[in-house]
DNA sequence: TGACATGACAGACAAATGTCTGTTTTCTTG
DNA sequence: CAAGAAAACAGACATTTGTCTGTCATGTCA
């Protein structure tokens, strides 16, 4: 390859090894190499230890496809978790999709603790969660008073706001148009699902 | 390793792995014998093989560390986009944070047509959007009536609905206590950024 | 019980991969 | 121009890693 100037190449390195290991994996020294043209090992393995030395990557030594992503270390990794549909025998189950569909997330929670929802409904308009914005909701059997949780009425799934009255659970929608939910008063089988972490929207 | 019933190990096995790749590189075959204690690499590979076979696990033959998320195949991959902060000379800049901040997503556009936002003010509370809500917006330098754009309206990057009337450009708050801009009538400078295609709100 | 499938083990080889030492080329700067 | 820095090249070696062949162990089922 011929003379670049100092850094340009570097850059390109950087942006080369950081597309492989989201796509999966991180690239060899020798991967490197030839897609850079390289006619020595060397050449990538010098810009690569670079990188390292400028903190742009981390890399476990000795070991092959060495190079990381340095956020990984310092803020959450990504986790996928399940996007969660049909209820079923008052049971939240996967819904019958083949295969099943995943989510990338990044949170400070355990994945397996973790599962997506679609909102159906809009009795929580005015809090900002619309028909069709999907819930990222953490597994949890009890709530505080003003969370937003995921709540099992009789056979639906449900989202609203967590509050207490007199000691007894009420489950409110954030819109004038609906009516609270007062468990066990009218007898429908309740549970509480976990609590809503995070709101995605699509737009179009 | 002790003998274990069908299926019960793979389970662990295809865990491990997943979680390995998602955290920047899949596991090698000696290391998913470590982890699990197999006396030999190829009660490792059995298992792995296998879980390709199932359909589990993708795999790129003969590479070091050559096993991946089959959705990857099928979906888009994950992307890193930057959080962008101030406002400098009309343009938007990565907020001067030290290291940048980068956040996880995964859509069918270029990761580098694409970043992120913190939402102030209200003004587009009736369509779901709150303060502190993050978009996600794709650079693009024009947009069709109904859609929700980033623009720079003066020093100030402002999120609006875009609308046209008698061919003049028009952006609309969704909040009755504010007032739609019309760009060039005031002689405010005015350029779009792109075009909000996510919003994610974190919930307490 | 005996066939059969699956899990686990043993040991080895070849290819992939990380690492090293030294040299040459190109650019920058005083 | 001379000196220094950075880029690129050459060739080799050691380790890691994927892969293979064959054997033994454990569970299932007719």
């Amino acid at each position: 390859m011929a003379y670049t100037s100092p850094g340009k190449t570097r850059e390109k390195i950087y942006d080369f090894v950081r597309e492989r290991i989201l796509n999966g994996a991180p690239p060899t020294t020798r991967d490197v190499q030839r897609a850079f043209g390289f006619r020595a090992v060397q050449s990538a393995r010098q810009h690569l230890e670079k990188l390292v030395f400028e903190g742009k990557l981390a890399k476990v030594d000795g070991r092959s496809r060495g190079y990381r992503l340095p956020e990984f270390g310092k803020a959450s990794p990504p986790q996928l978790i399940p996007m969660l549909g049909r209820v079923q025998a008052g049971e939240l189950t996967e819904a019958l999709e083949d295969p099943p569909e995943y989510i990338m997330t990044q949170t400070r929670f355990d994945d397996d603790e973790l599962f997506a929802l679609t909102v159906e409904g809009e009795s929580m308009l005015h809090a900002g969660i619309l028909p069709g914005d999907m819930v990222i909701v953490r597994r949890q059997p009890t709530a505080s008073p003003g969370d937003i949780v995921v709540a099992l009425v009789g056979d639906e799934a449900t989202v609203k706001r967590y509050r207490e009255r007199d000691g007894r659970v009420e489950l409110h929608p954030e819109n004038d148009a609906f009516i609270p939910i007062i468990p066990r008063e009218d007898g429908a089988p309740f549970s509480l699902l976990g609590k809503v972490i995070e709101v995605r929207r699509s737009v179009e």
